[in-house]
RNA sequence: UGGGGUAUAGCCAAGCGGUAAGGCACCAGACUUUGACUCUGGCAUCUCCCUGGUUCGAAUCCAGGUACCCCAG
């Protein structure tokens, strides 16, 4: 089989292809180019923007060390067009209209396992692979994402945007190892990347004071930061959307009373709306709605039914009814009372080990109430 | 300009003569391919409003200032 490689210049991508050229493949390697600092904009908060040589450079001279080492061609593709288009112009809208979106997922949706696996095909790849901790089940008819055998490691949470038609050509070939192991082959294959430390922040973009960055491109606008118990202000945020629900950090809210957590905001009001952890009703939902959906396989042809589902990366599995209503949403009603679930993120949906896919979160509701109409209800009380 | 009260780090706030608790905020690190949450650590050392004094020793006692608050005018 001919299987192009997504080689990011991290070790997992590494051991992946030695995985793949071991089992007697034919590889080639790809590494990806999808932000360009200078070109973006991406100046507040950068913390190399001044280096001589940036970060990818880096990744890519490392990408190209383990190529060299393993004896496989690596292509050099360049996204940033694409990535900006499909994903950075989606992200910057969601925050817009005051949401917080999650970017790798749209990465993975329109670049890796669309713009990618669409060089790959055009190249004349029979399969795509990735390094990413995942499982998944190729059947006669249709394929299955699993969870990674590391559950530590997971990373079908950021996969559940996949297009159905890339995951029939796509293979995880460390899915099945732990982290662990992976980085105890790339040290006997004596890859220099063997004790590389993971990556994280924004894939493509990397580790940010998240605030400066978004600053690059949404203008700041203070304004009040309002206890929604109380509708006393209690200071002054820095722009409303900046902030997200659940978050504590950056409120600068001093005395006795806290800490306090972001519930919830008002984009035209310009206000930041918070509560004590006392107040948790605040933090909790109780159901949601889903929009652009993407399942793997039919299971919406049987609804409702009774799942687990993620909010967030790296969040336990939470039981979860689904089905779906008139106007086409997915309605989600949470067995319990959950914290923090928060429009413009995903939710991911499984059964056992099983990825059934996942869509974008529009409202949350506590006791049949949306969020927005909470709020206007406590501050016009 | 009568009486009472308070002045401790950015914000709250312990301390009541023996060599400055704690919380919030903030900063750093850990965790983490989103944003968050969480965890760990740091954070008053010509220093406790100022100036004198008592004492072996004062943020803590005394005197005098200064500022703010409350009650009464």
């Amino acid at each position: 089989m001919k299987i192009l490689l997504g080689l990011s210049g991290g070790v997992d991508s590494a051991v992946a292809a030695y995985v793949l050229k071991q089992q007697g493949h034919e590889v080639e390697c790809a590494f990806m180019r999808n932000w360009d600092s200078l070109t973006n904009n991406d100046i507040l908060g950068n913390p190399t923007i001044a280096d001589d040589v940036c970060s990818q450079e880096k990744d890519y001279d490392d990408a190209k060390a383990v190529a060299d080492k393993l004896g496989l061609k690596l292509h050099r593709v360049d996204f940033v067009k694409e990535y900006w288009d499909d994903v950075f112009t989606v992200f910057l809208d969601e925050y817009r209209r005051g949401r917080t979106p999650n970017p790798d997922i749209l990465c993975n949706q329109h670049i890796k396992f669309a713009a990618f696996y669409d060089f790959a095909k055009k190249m004349g790849f029979d399969w795509l692979a990735t390094g990413h901790y995942a499982r998944v089940a190729h059947f006669d008819d249709h394929s299955e994402l699993l969870r990674a055998v590391d559950t530590n490691k997971d990373q079908t949470y950021f996969l559940c945007q996949m297009p159905k038609e890339a995951l029939r050509h796509t293979l995880f070939p460390i899915g099945e190892m732990k982290k662990e192991e992976v980085r105890k082959i790339a040290l006997h294959l004596g890859l220099d990347v063997a004790t590389k430390k993971d990556s994280t922040g924004i894939c493509f973009i990397g580790e940010r004071n998240f605030r400066e960055f978004l600053k690059n491109y949404l203008p700041a606008k203070s304004g009040k930061i309002i206890d929604i118990q109380t509708k006393q202000p209690l200071g002054q945020h820095q722009g409303v959307l900046y902030y997200t629900i659940g978050q504590r950090k950056g409120l600068g809210i001093g005395g006795d009373l806290g800490p306090w957590f972001v519930v919830g905001k008002d984009i035209h009001q310009n206000e930041l709306y918070v509560a004590r952890k006392e107040d948790n009703p605040w933090l909790f939902s109780d159901q949601c709605t889903v929009s652009k959906l993407n399942w793997f396989n039919d299971l919406e042809l049987n609804l409702p039914v009774h799942v687990t589902a993620k909010f967030r990366y790296r969040q336990s599995d939470h039981p979860v009814t689904i089905h779906t209503r008139e106007d086409g949403l997915l309605e989600v009603r949470f067995d319990h009372p959950i914290s923090s679930v928060t429009p413009g993120q995903e939710a991911v949906f499984y059964q056992g080990e099983v990825c059934l896919g996942g869509g974008v979160i529009e409202d949350v509701y506590l006791n049949e109430k949306t969020l927005d109409l909470r709020i206007t209800e406590a501050m016009h009380a």
